[in-house]
DNA sequence: CATTGTGAACTCATTCACAGCG
DNA sequence: CGCTGTGAATGAGTTCACAATG
């Protein structure tokens, strides 16, 4: 049975990687998956597959491997996406605006619930969504109204603290900040950074260390 | 002098960090700065900073730390972003629309030179950043033309990897993947992925486990 | 004398190797 | 017999603790 050992991180992220993948497999019409093509699927070792379900359950059947449909519900447990979230955008610049139309966020059970923005011109204008974009200055009130449990930050980096600091005032304690800086916030607050130009720093160095480019 | 042992990925994407607040003290006047403050502002244990720097060089004065500009300098060197890249993007959805125009790209040198989709109603249509978009059958000689350097995929999970193989065909071999599935290149190409619903993913994860919502 | 630079200790994560089992 | 589940071995990354030094 699961063990309540301490669980790498690292194991989380690939649970939701497996995920993808098994989805993938079930269109393509397979029942059952070994850890060693699932592995291969998503480029890891196949006993780190064994090992990263093994702390959550024993899922599969020896000698055959793991139902490709059951495997996917038990990982939708773990993840705790076996229901809906709500979520809402403050900074509805370009990116704000792109993630409030992002299709794969409903479909995986995310909804956007509200929009907000400080900009005056932005304020009451309707978003494609259905939404209309509200003063920041509402953020607590729509928390509670709206049971909002998850903020993203997308405004520029000047701004996301003192957003990250409102959205821990009304109690919502889970942000994906996708602003260029590192936020800080108290030990009850979760926070996951998404900040593209790290991403292609890291990927720069690699083209001229790697690759000599 | 900077051994070459091997360098913790890890670093390289802290390194990234430290820049952005090295970039912010500068800009509230500071001229010197110690690990501990920006381990402090990153969030990280003040001896991973002074290893992370040591793996590169001998940058910092004892008893006083480190020089803000000079600092920044060395990083932008080791992490090669003291040039200018170019990207191109393929799938001009929602997400690569505002990618498109997002300011932080040209702002750190990175430059959006062409844009790429499959669909005959959008080819041909001028982007708000002034480009055209392109018929992704037009990969090939736009890489040569245009000496685009990263490619990035906005496309859904589906078409991801057979635009990744045109990429690699077109001799593109740094990948900024932000569609929610994995791709597989071979040893000689470069990817980094940016997977929105895995992050949300892990942070629904520690709200139902650590915080027990 | 405050702070860096770094070997050594430690902690955490991955992989191996094989026993266990359908 | 084949593949899972897992303890043990290995490897990687972080933190400690202190010598070195401007």
């Amino acid at each position: 049975m699961g063990k309540s050992n301490r669980i790498p991180k690292a194991t989380i992220t690939r649970l939701s990687i497996y995920y993808r993948q098994l989805e993938l497999l079930e269109f393509d019409g397979y029942r059952m998956v070994s850890s060693e093509k699932l592995a291969w699927l998503c480029q890891v070792n196949p006993a780190q597959v064994r090992k990263d379900l093994g702390y959550f359950g024993e899922f599969g059947v020896r000698g055959v491997g793991y139902d490709v449909i059951d495997l996917q519900a038990q990982i939708k447990k773990i993840l705790a996406v076996n229901r809906e979230w709500n979520f809402a955008i403050v900074g509805i610049g370009n990116l704000g605006s792109a993630l409030l139309e992002h299709q794969n966020f409903p479909a995986r059970g995310f909804n956007c619930v509200a929009a907000f923005d400080n900009d005056p011109l932005k304020i009451g204008k309707p978003t494609a969504a259905g939404l209309s974009i509200r003063d920041i200055e509402e953020l607590e009130e729509a928390v509670k109204e709206l049971n909002i449990e998850i903020g993203f930050i997308t405004t520029p980096a000047t701004a996301a603290q003192s957003v990250a600091d409102r959205f821990i005032m009304a109690n919502v304690n889970a942000i994906v900040n996708f602003s260029p800086t590192r936020i800080i916030v108290p030990d009850c607050c979760l926070v996951e950074n998404i900040d593209f130009t790290v991403k292609l720093d890291t990927l720069t160095y690699e083209l001229h260390h790697e690759l000599g480019i």
